[in-house]
DNA sequence: TTTATTTATGCAAGCGCTTACATTTCCTGA
DNA sequence: TCAGGAAATGTAAGCGCTTGCATAAATAAA
């Protein structure tokens, strides 16, 4: 196959126009907006962009127009499945709108992220979906500068300025933590993501001591391990906080990953799983399903947040006024083997 | 926060070079070609740079140049990780080399192929990234009238036209069926994906009837159930096969996603894996290790064939001679838990 | 010193498209 | 029948950048 045929040079609206005996405008018009266009007017220049194969520069027209109809998206990472059914939805109804979405991933390092963000704003992005909160102010400031509407996902805070859609990451660990209480765990092991740079993790290691502290227990007992995600990571985690206080009876992960990880773990320490120790992840992404006990983890809803969003990118978008804000959407217990009460307990 | 600060234009060529007192040809040449400039006209440029706070337009920059420093890839999906890790490690390599990547995702529909692949050329991609042969000629042609560079990958077939780097489904696939059989399996079962529009799904169920021809065995024996790559789906299909086929002492997978959903089903239906039923994967992707037993699959690999990719797309952009072809990747056969002899030959 | 070279900069012509605005064509109703 | 308005189309001015060519400045060679 020849790599390059030497002169093809692709095919111009001009030329377009040219053979449908037309002006430029009208082939522009035909195919943005088909309607200003009359039908016979309309059939000719069709025929003609099929028969020369025509399509648009998207850098002209970005150009021309100033607009892409496109959509960024920063995620942490695409190395696991955490992000990628939220994604596929956001996809979906970005779609269904005529949108398009650019994914660039950051690899949970901030400075990418933000080489990420400035990247996709010079490719045209309209609007982008950011996830968590957690970033240099500048990059909003940037972002807001540019007059780029902005959505975070995967958390929800009230506190913070940002418009977002997505769930209450300290709410849910808090729900999961009183439970894992509840059933009479008192040294609990938790492992988790860096928490300096990663607003998700944090809170869920929050909520969990929120749910200690509520319960009477000493917060600062928690004992935790911080890992980058990936169930190796998890694997050895949960080991090293295994050997270091053999007398915890749970380990709570920051997410479904790092909690298969250690439950494999576990098990390949002969432990058995719940009745010598118990284990919970967070997302509930596929493999928690797989894995023998089931894990029991926080159902995000992650196909109604990623449509969600982009459903209020759209609206920011089409709308000059910012849509009302989205309320945080809930998550559920999925309480599956992984978690039982202490053998104590029994 | 403002979603749009009424006027703030962003910052252009001729601002900066009004701002720096030059031309705004010097201005493009500071940021393309430094050492075509002045070493006190690029300090004064690029501090008005930074002043301003500018970053080029894209869309201007690449209907000016003709060239985007953009590769795209479209992989049929990232909702498992069948391609994570592999366009990882290619996306690695074009940062390092100062190139971009764009993905766009088919979801196995050829369709939806075919407008990606489109709308990544029109949206200036240099070169293009494909998944497996199998797609319409007329695509090929396309690529090939408009001078984009492809590199097809997952697959490796010399009696295709297309340059690739990828590994030998069929003989893969042969390898590990030759020591199925060798084991003493007599009746397999083969869980695929669509084999009709997906060449690497093809070569694995072809592999298999290889060996079983080779084996002395009647290819058509093989039990064969086609479904979509997912965990349920590999747990429906298992279920349809063993039913219908009480008689299979192994059941081999199209992909790791579709064999950890057989081996669940397997193991839910009570039967014990490997001494009733034996299991095989494809991929090696990281599920593979925390099924108990692991599985037994094939390794690919990934990173390996992602930086390659990689680096055959960013010689043929370079030389205007397209590169020697790559040769195909080797694959290793995974023997893990999930395959042993059938009952009746211990 | 003069001339030939090299180096640094500016000028200006597009790249392919969109879109106000102007113009033409076609209906409508009285 | 014809004014008046709507609908269809054309004209042409950019959008922000790169780059060939021309010019000017600096350096080297004679």
């Amino acid at each position: 196959m020849p790599i390059k045929s030497p002169d093809a040079p692709l095919p111009t609206l001009a030329d377009v126009a040219e053979l449908a005996g037309v002006s430029t405008a009208t082939v522009s018009r035909c195919l943005n907006s088909p309607d200003k266009v009359g039908q016979s007017t309309r059939d000719k220049v069709m025929s003609a962009v099929h028969e020369l194969g025509y399509s648009p520069n998207f850098g002209a027209r970005a150009l021309a127009a100033k607009r892409t109809n496109t959509i960024g998206a920063v995620i942490p990472t695409m190395d696991n499945a955490i992000f990628a059914r939220g994604l596929q939805a956001f996809e979906e109804e970005l779609n269904e709108n005529g949108l398009t979405l650019l994914v660039a991933s950051s690899n949970y390092e901030p400075d990418r992220e933000d080489r990420q963000i400035r990247t996709l704003i010079a490719r045209g992005a309209d609007a982008l979906l950011l996830i968590g909160y957690d970033r240099d102010p500048s990059i909003y400031e940037f972002l807001s500068r540019q007059g780029i509407p902005t959505v975070i996902s995967w958390a929800h805070d009230d506190t913070q300025m940002q418009p977002s859609v997505g769930f209450d990451n300290r709410a849910a660990s808090h729900a999961l933590a009183a439970h894992v209480i509840e059933l009479g765990h008192r040294n609990i092991g938790y492992i988790a993501a860096n928490t300096a740079t990663n607003d998700r993790a944090r809170d869920r290691v929050t909520g969990a001591r929120d749910a200690m502290e509520h319960a009477g227990l000493d917060p600062k007992g928690l004992r935790m391990i911080e890992t980058n995600y990936s169930i190796t990571n998890g694997a050895e985690a949960c080991g090293t906080l295994l050997t270091n206080h053999p007398d915890i009876t749970a380990i709570m992960c920051g997410n479904d990953v790092l909690a298969v990880g250690a439950l494999r773990q576990a098990q390949k320490l002969g432990l058995d799983v719940p009745r010598d120790i118990s284990i919970t992840g967070f997302d509930d992404i596929e493999i928690s399903l797989i894995t023998e006990p089931a894990l029991t983890t926080v159902h995000v809803p992650h196909r109604t947040m990623g449509r969600a969003a982009a459903r209020y990118l759209i609206d920011t978008i089409l709308s000059d006024t910012p849509p009302a804000p989205v309320a945080p959407l809930t998550t559920d217990l999925c309480l599956r083997g992984t978690l039982a009460a202490p053998k104590s307990h029994i």
